[in-house]
DNA sequence: AGAACTACTATGTATGGCCAAGTACTAAGT
DNA sequence: ACTTAGTACTTGGCCATACATAGTAGTTCT
């Protein structure tokens, strides 16, 4: 049990969030990703957003196109489905009440 | 992929840290730490909480000591060690920045 | 003594993030 | 033309965590 591991607990799902995010606002394809989460600051490395992206496309949560690129090999251009969209909204509520319930929790005073 | 799923996905590290923040304020027990989590609406079970108190021991971060109840079996009374305070303090650090990375990311607005 | 309750333990499963290695395509240098 | 470097995506395996489930042991009540 150490630090780094934790931080990386505390990261999961939301990261999906994210993403899904990220996604919903315009086609975008992983390098975008990785450079808009690099720049917020949430690590991410491609051995994680790949596999990822799979998942939500075989969820039905995402579509992605392939789109030629002039200095490149082709790229997949995801958009957000309205499934997707959906659980997209739900996630939101999640993230909000979770930050309500681990806020309360931590600005609790010694008893 | 659901949303059950993915919302247990997120609780992941953060409960590491909402416990660790409870001992931390004063001797409790297992039952305790359940009753103030389920009034925070953070859903957890038995068989969550235990193992992850067992884990938290193994790593000195925590301590217990076992103390007699008049209303059933022993409890095992739970306090929070010098190291345990640090890397609370850590986790502290590592939530608020991704409240704060997580929170920019969705503040976007379409592109 | 038996039932109900409380506190803790143990085992197995599923999932997700990540590392590491690999494939495929393009562009630039020689 | 061939090599090198860079970009984009893929795949297999590892590890840690949350949870379901079942089980153990102590206490209190009838």
């Amino acid at each position: 049990m150490n630090l780094e591991n934790t931080q990386v607990q505390m990261r999961k799902g939301i990261l999906e969030f994210c993403i899904l995010h990220i996604i919903s606002r315009g086609e975008v394809y992983a390098s975008d990703m990785l450079e808009e989460l690099t720049s917020a600051k949430i690590m991410v490395v491609e051995g994680t957003i790949y596999p990822l992206l799979t998942r939500l496309r075989k969820a039905g949560l995402v579509e992605y196109k392939w789109v030629e690129s002039t200095s490149g090999p082709p790229r997949k251009y995801f958009t957000i489905t309205d499934e997707g969209s959906t659980f997209l909204n739900s996630l939101g509520m999640t993230w909000n009440e979770l930050m309500e319930s681990t806020n309360q929790i931590i600005s609790e005073k010694q008893s």
